[in-house]
DNA sequence: GCTAAAAAGCTAATAAAGTTAGCTGGCGTT
DNA sequence: AACGCCAGCTAACTTTATTAGCTTTTTAGC
């Protein structure tokens, strides 16, 4: 008989594709998509836990690209605005690897440690422009990084009821620009 | 041989208590605890989505007693502070039943839909001091609840490697506050 | 107080998921 | 063409949820 041709690669992005329409990921599902008998999957991938730790490293790489590229050429409130239309359309349109992105890191997997840092790198280089230094800069990141998240989330998992989130959403990263420009050192 | 004595509450509760441990919320794990065999528990509970859903109707009305306790007699600024802190210190305090708190209710489940529905009518009525009206009410209460969530969420998981979580709180606090402000018809 | 119904807890059995062990046969390399 | 590796398989085991049906304690009613 044929072989099924598989790959950790070919495997994760099943995964990916999986968690991000909604559905568990179970191994059953996963071998069913891609022809194969369950245990086959040992080959490519050490199991349900290196698998989810495959998906958060990529998840977060990938998520930190797209807002690095969000916000190339830009400065101070035109790159939070653009970093924020980033981050809540990335996580709209991936709700399973934005879910995968939250995971906390495990310590012995340093390339998961590694792309975790850069995600949050990359919202520090973008309030570079205010400069902020010290605790203000960690306070506007995490200010950003909670807002940001707060809404990305509830948004998901379906908590405002109503329409017009795209407007609430405007009106909260006006606000939030100016609350982080106001910690700046170069207020105007 | 001697009963157990169980009843819904106690199943319940030995699993909001495995929840907020950290532990996953199991059957077995909960029998055990119990010190009683898995298929009693069907005697108390409808099976695992029934205890999560009792789980979490509890946890929202918890939550929403919590915040109203936290604001009575307070208005504006003194009760979205309040309000603020009540809910990031429920959210610590509380991991596994916050989690809970968050789920999409099923419609189909009074008690959770009213647990739901008056949790984030709370959270509007904390904001009726400011005169806020229409879209200015939606957009108020969403900013405040996806920042709260995000921050509170972000704290859970360690996602705030650095100390000093509780000075960006307050900033952050303090910026909505004002924010929310400024968007109320009686602005100064 | 006795009896009968109700309810609590049990054992046994089934289904789904993850995991491991060990076999086999296809495919690339020499 | 032969060899060896490795992808994929079957078989078997573990854990968890769930259902069925039995037993025994408790409780309600007389």
């Amino acid at each position: 008989m044929p072989r099924a041709g598989l790959s950790t690669e070919r495997v994760v992005l099943e995964a990916e594709r999986l968690s991000d329409e909604g559905l568990p990921v179970t191994l059953a599902q996963l071998a069913q998509r891609l022809g194969v008998q369950v245990p086959s999957l040992y080959k490519h991938v050490g199991g349900l836990d290196a698998l989810r730790a495959l998906v958060a490293t990529r998840a977060k790489d990938e998520f930190a690209n797209a807002l690095a590229a969000a916000t190339v050429g830009r400065s101070r409130a035109a790159a939070v605005d653009a970093a924020c239309r980033a981050y809540r359309e990335w996580a709209a349109d991936h709700p399973g690897r934005y879910q995968a992105t939250l995971r906390a890191p495990d310590p012995d997997d340093a390339a998961e440690v590694a792309a975790s840092a850069r995600a949050v790198e990359v919202i520090t280089a973008i309030l570079a422009g205010y400069g902020l230094a010290g605790d203000d800069a960690i306070d506007a990141t995490r200010a950003l990084r909670a807002t940001l998240h707060g809404f990305a989330s509830l948004e998901a998992s379906g908590g405002f009821g109503l329409p017009g989130t795209d407007r609430s959403f405007d009106r909260l990263v006006a606000g939030l620009e100016r609350m982080i420009a106001s910690w700046g050192s170069d207020t105007i």
